[in-house]
DNA sequence: AATTCGTGGATAAAAAATATCCACGATTAG
DNA sequence: CTAATCGTGGATATTTTTTATCCACGAATT
């Protein structure tokens, strides 16, 4: 069982955002190359995000992604639904009804027990990804070069503007 | 993310084998045909379960498979393990590092609070599946055809245990 | 009006999962 | 004793899924 990496470049730009200060947008290009991935890749979950409505898009020159709500209200779990769908980990494939089983079909109108064990401890994992928020998260803090503490991802916000603002 | 089928396939051959009584086995071949799957990469699974120590084989004529201890000491979570290994569905691929990220390394000296937050919900999804047994999830009543009341899989037993009879 | 951005579908490349096969050693029924 | 049966474990093929890329289009802003 794996988790696709497309999750945690998702939240990882979800953070960053997070950060972004009043009316600033940041364009996938720039979050791509800050978290070293490729931009067509990681655009496909940034619209998945989008259409979510975690995100808002800002179109036009000087456009990009911004947060849609607080970061309060993004739960991590918001996240991984967005990007990985809602279809459960464990699929129950009905095993118990195949081969050369003489036992009434009758029985099979009851749900699978094994089914139902995994798919609760399923449902316990999604409820504790829902209690964790953006703003749980935080940005982390660092001391940068020059000695100052800096917000992770500020300084490359800072290089971004210079960028932009020719 | 999508857990393997094999897992479906261990559980429902372990919860198989814990019907069985006293001294009675099963072959990979029987338990293959039961569940209609490969008995080649039934196999590899059950192999994986004997090596984890939740069933003992049998060889030679009349061997197969048992369980290794009682069906209250075998829990989802041992068979889940068993099969798919102990890696995490989240791997944190340290992407905050990654990108022209002038901030300094030392930040990097704590651990990652998004890598953090999704083991925290894995771990809770295992606690889960550790508190279901197989003995929680016993073995399935039905009807069989003939209107009595026979335990799920007992009746293939009965067809397995004449053909071996001969 | 031209630049910059996101949209969305099509498609290619890479990685996992699934399934199979074979030669070997061990065990036990006959 | 010996022949049949079973599990072991490695190698390998097949299929499916995931990951990644590309391109033509429409929208918005400077």
């Amino acid at each position: 069982m794996k988790m696709g990496d497309g999750v945690e470049q998702a939240i990882h730009s979800v953070a960053m955002l997070s950060g972004l200060s009043e009316g600033g947008v940041l364009s996938a290009a720039a979050l791509a190359e800050f978290h070293g991935v490729s931009t067509s890749y990681l655009l496909k979950h940034l619209q998945a995000l989008s259409g979510a409505g975690i995100l808002d898009t800002v179109p036009g020159p000087k456009g990009g992604y911004r947060l849609a709500k607080a970061p309060k209200e993004i739960s991590l779990l918001d996240i991984v639904l967005a990007v990985e769908g809602s279809t459960p980990a464990f699929r129950c494939a009905e095993i118990r009804q195949r081969g050369p089983n003489p036992v009434s079909d009758r029985l099979f109108a009851q749900p699978c027990t094994i089914n139902a064990a995994m798919l609760k401890a399923e449902r316990v994992y999604r409820a504790e990804l829902a209690k964790t928020s953006l703003a749980d998260i935080g940005i982390e803090l660092a001391t940068v070069d020059d000695g100052s503490i800096a917000a992770r991802g500020c300084a490359f916000l800072e290089i971004h503007e210079r960028k932009t603002a020719r």
